[in-house]
DNA sequence: GAAATGCTTCGATTACCATCGAACTATGAA
DNA sequence: TTCATAGTTCGATGGTAATCGAAGCATTTC
């Protein structure tokens, strides 16, 4: 069968424990240096070294040089699709015990995925724009619709800066906790920044968690008509 | 970093390139014995046997006994879509030596993933269902319309016995080769084997192409309303 | 300039695991 | 029963790659 060496390249790259806690560290789609990968796999630097660049080439992460550090990121949001799906997999497999724990449960609610909102959150987000007819499905692709672009802009997000750039405004995602998609793209990550600016949420540090202040909440659920109680 | 672990886990058993092998194969959707996944792969049936255990018990393989066969099968379609993934990384890095070939090329247009069609055909099929409105988006999840419902029962799928069963009916399934979803779910499975069964198509053995006779593409265009020349 | 910080390269060590031959179990055919 | 086929288990072997110490390069700070 042709094209299996392929895949098997990529799968060994994430195959390994110490690539593996980068990888998902960089999930957050916050770019970290080679140092900060490092403590984060519980590794030496030279050993990360050397498993950066084995990432880099294969191509599953971007870097930046800024003065003398180097800032590794995922390469773009299909590498961040297939690792979500990778831990959806897991997520079906195991028994039930990943059900619990406080941690896993903020994680389900609401957590960042390359810089835009996943979770139960970010589902109902989603939901909500198709719901309203803000989002639609060209024949082909999840585009803004005008009203869309209305509402989005009257919501505070300068629309027209993120269609100048070069990255895809709208684009669907696939959770690993629900079975759902939510939004991603350039609309995604600016709804989270702005969530963030409006300190209706804020980032845990050092996790994946997204933090919505009980106002937060409030203003999310009244933004997009969802009812508290579902 | 939490949860990275597990990501590791079944990123090592694709990593191997024998598994992956197997694993390419059983993309397909056809359910495969151990012996001729062996040959598959290039390995003898030892070796095969416990790459098989180690995929099954890592919730990668669905496994049916029958008399003294074993009759191994991807375990679900999310598994076969993280697989598809993978090998979209893979096309979007490498130069552009993957572009020529002409089983490359036959790939491109039109090939089987999990027992539906992909590829430019499959894509073609699912903006059209969509076009027509026989297909939409219901807020969360893809479904079939009224007069979807009627124009599958006109073309000779039995649609009731395929809403009795349990698996969902319809779903999208990212392609590798273009960038946009193509139709999944038993729908997607159905129409797959209808093509089949009105001689349009047929499988080429020990590959995932799927040949269309000159005869089945028009009749595809025609049913499906696609100008010959895009 | 010198010192400090961030990262890379080199070499040696170690641990893991894919592989296969040989022997074994289980199912089916004659 | 006997033979054949499908698959598994076991043990030995070999190769690959992760790991880290030590030394080296590059950039910034003092």
């Amino acid at each position: 069968m042709k094209g299996s060496p392929n895949i098997a390249k990529t799968g060994a790259l994430i195959g390994d424990v110490a690539r593996a806690s980068m990888l998902s560290a960089l999930m957050s789609g916050k770019a970290l240096t080679a140092s900060e990968l490092a403590r984060e796999a519980g590794i030496t630097v030279q050993t990360a070294s050397s498993h950066l660049g084995k990432l880099e080439t294969g191509g599953l992460l971007r870097v930046r040089k800024q003065g003398r550090h180097k800032y590794f990121s995922l390469a773009n949001e299909r590498v961040a699709a297939v690792l979500e799906g990778l831990m959806g997999l897991e997520a079906g497999n195991e028994p039930l015990r990943s059900k619990v724990g406080p941690t896993d449960e903020a994680l389900r609610r609401s957590r960042v995925c390359y810089n835009h909102l996943a979770g139960d959150l970010g589902i109902q987000l989603y939901d909500s724009m198709l719901g309203h007819g803000f989002l639609e499905f060209k024949a082909k692709e999840l585009s803004l619709t005008p009203s869309g672009v209305q509402f989005v802009e009257r919501f505070g997000i300068d629309i027209k800066s993120l269609q100048m750039g070069r990255a895809v405004l709208c684009r669907e995602c696939l959770d690993w906790s629900e079975r759902r998609s939510h939004l991603a793209g350039s609309l995604g990550r600016a709804f989270l920044s702005h969530f963030e600016r409006l300190r209706w949420a804020k980032r845990v540090e050092g996790t994946r968690i997204i933090r919505f202040t009980p106002k937060g909440v409030k203003s999310f659920n009244s933004t997009f008509s969802i009812k508290s109680n579902v």
